[in-house]
DNA sequence: ATGAAAGCGCTAACAT
DNA sequence: ATGTTAGCGCTTTCAT
């Protein structure tokens, strides 16, 4: 059946390395451009000659090298994922988030880690990044980088930013920290609360200080003092040594705002070594809706951030940016919702809401 | 001083896409082979063009195009991660590993996420990713995968697997689920349980059936009757459903063996939902050592899994095949180790430990 | 120390 | 419907 004509390169024997284009060209006895044809589905080849190819790449195993397209196309279909540390519940949803878009997208995910925050000064680590493989990058800052102006000037790819400071002049996908935060500070002073604590992520995340600047501006727009902010650094267990500092200090609260759900359980936790109640003694408030806060003891009263979104959003206005269309520089700001369940309460003993 | 000699394509004006070897080269008034030098570090090269050359190669933005240097290496630098969620706290932690060792290595990593395991057939998706620009694969799969058998004849890339059966013949690294259960159990053994109940996660996951295997085994050598295992989903949720059924049907166990932290923390609240205090009338160990696990209320003792390990040890493996050592299909068990925290305690009443 | 030539595997453009 | 030519950007010979 197979007109398996001898070729110089005896290709009756096993394949040593991979199969080319030539040796299915040679073995289906048509031309590379006939099996380029087939392997691309174009339509304009006789059923006959088609099969014969496929069985020719059945045979060989042949897969196309994707080095070899890349260079001819100029793309590599595949976006770059810079990000400081993915060991963050946001981060690493929101990866999850944009692999699975642009897989939908025909794209592949590249990891591009940066070890050292502070090494990316833009001369060296950043300029680096235009050889990899990658059409466009999402970067996920989550924290400060030096002079980012330069960027735009270094890097000659397509760039979406996540998790950021607003203000920066790039294409910018982020979670609407300040109306997530009115939420949480305002629920609580609904329930009657008056002296509020905020426990804050590090002064290095665009996040966290701006939480922590809604936590002071919506409590005095209620006319109400704020206290200190207790920065840690996103740990529970930062929480918890701030709030067992804050108990040794002074009088407790009736109820803190928690930057993140992680810190809303170190809070808790040191509460409860006080031998004080969640929500009877003390109200908290967490940020996120981690997978832990609704089986949490009590379940988790929570900010619900929807990286989900963020990923996805990131994502297409990247890809978008790849296709061609102008960087706009928009700022898409993702909301929030406030979901309550058992961590927060009515404050036990004092004002009562106006009503 | 830069002999900017006049080629037809206008040298002079705005770089429209990106420089090639070739534009520096002319920039710079040298062969293209004296760039691809300089810019791979080479000796041979006199001063004084090194330094004309660097200077042309800043003017010109120029950055090596990967693709072409792939395409002539027949290597692509990267390795693929292949997985079915990565919504899992042990496989972000592992990806985490993977990509920083690789990293390390000069490697990136690309995630190339699969949606739906059971559309893994061999044959479709699974041929697909050697036209991935990968030179090795991470599979993890911690689910089954159907006719994986054949994925050796299939796929002609170097392949380390994660987290599974650790009959199949491949290279294989994995935490080592027996002496991990081990500890748990004999843990509970030791305080004085002979009431123990595991709530394991889902069926199709290997760990999570190596999990209840050992539960059992553990149970049988010290002469005591296992309970039957509650099949959960690894999620919070779940435990928490299954548990409160347990309490609907009969007399609380005085143990639980969570098969990770997660559910742990859902046994944990249906306890407490029931009246009931951890540890004293139950106590629980969960699996993973997540980091709520430190802070949750009371603190969790927990089997320890050293992610880290599995994805540093996984990359060196695969990275050692790729550079062309045979693949002698080892199974590598990373141990684990228990951590004693607040949620164990000694029965309360009943049989005290034979001492 | 430097340059010229060839080719990695693929596909767009142009024949036939 | 199929084949031929050329070239993507780089690096490995092999000169010089």
């Amino acid at each position: 059946m197979t007109p398996a004509s001898n070729t110089p390169s005896e290709p009756g024997s096993q394949p040593k390395g991979r199969a080319s284009i030539y040796d299915v060209a040679a073995h289906a006895g048509v031309s590379a451009q006939t099996v380029s044809r087939v392997a691309n589905g174009q339509t304009n080849v006789r059923p006959t000659t088609r099969d014969r190819v496929l069985e020719s790449i059945q045979a060989l195993g042949y897969r196309p090298n994707s080095a070899a397209r890349n260079l001819k196309s100029g793309k590599f279909r595949s976006i770059g994922f810079v990000t400081f540390n993915l060991a963050t519940l946001g981060n690493e949803q929101t990866l999850n988030a944009v692999a699975e878009a642009s897989e939908k997208a025909g794209y592949t995910t590249t990891l591009l880690p940066v070890t050292d925050p502070t090494k990316l000064d833009v001369a060296g680590a950043f300029s680096r990044l235009e050889e990899q493989a990658v059409d466009g990058i999402i970067l996920v800052m989550s924290a400060e980088v030096g002079s980012l102006d330069e960027l735009k000037v270094t890097l000659g790819l397509p760039l979406v930013i996540v998790d950021s400071d607003a203000m920066l002049p790039y294409t910018i996908v982020d979670t609407d920290q300040e109306q997530g935060s009115g939420l949480a500070v305002r629920h609580l002073l609904d329930l009657g609360h008056r002296d509020i604590v905020h426990v804050s992520g590090p002064e290095i995340s665009f996040s966290a200080r701006r939480r922590a600047e809604t936590y002071r501006t919506t409590m005095a727009e209620a006319g109400l003092e704020a206290r200190p902010v207790l920065v840690g650094d996103w740990s529970a267990q930062s929480a918890l040594a701030l709030t067992r500092e804050l108990f040794a200090d002074g009088p407790p609260p009736t109820a803190v705002f928690a930057g993140n759900d992680q810190m809303a359980l170190g809070v808790i936790h040191a509460i409860r070594e006080r031998g004080l109640r969640v929500p009877e003694d003390v109200s908290v408030v967490g940020f996120d809706d981690a997978e832990e806060a609704a089986v949490s003891w009590p379940a988790l009263t929570t900010v619900h951030q929807n990286f989900d979104q963020v990923g996805r959003n990131a994502t297409s206005l990247l890809l978008s940016l790849i296709d061609g269309a102008p960087d706009t520089r928009r700022k898409v700001l993702i909301p929030t919702h406030l979901v309550v369940r058992d961590s927060t309460g009515p404050v036990r003993s004092g004002p009562v809401p106006s009503a």
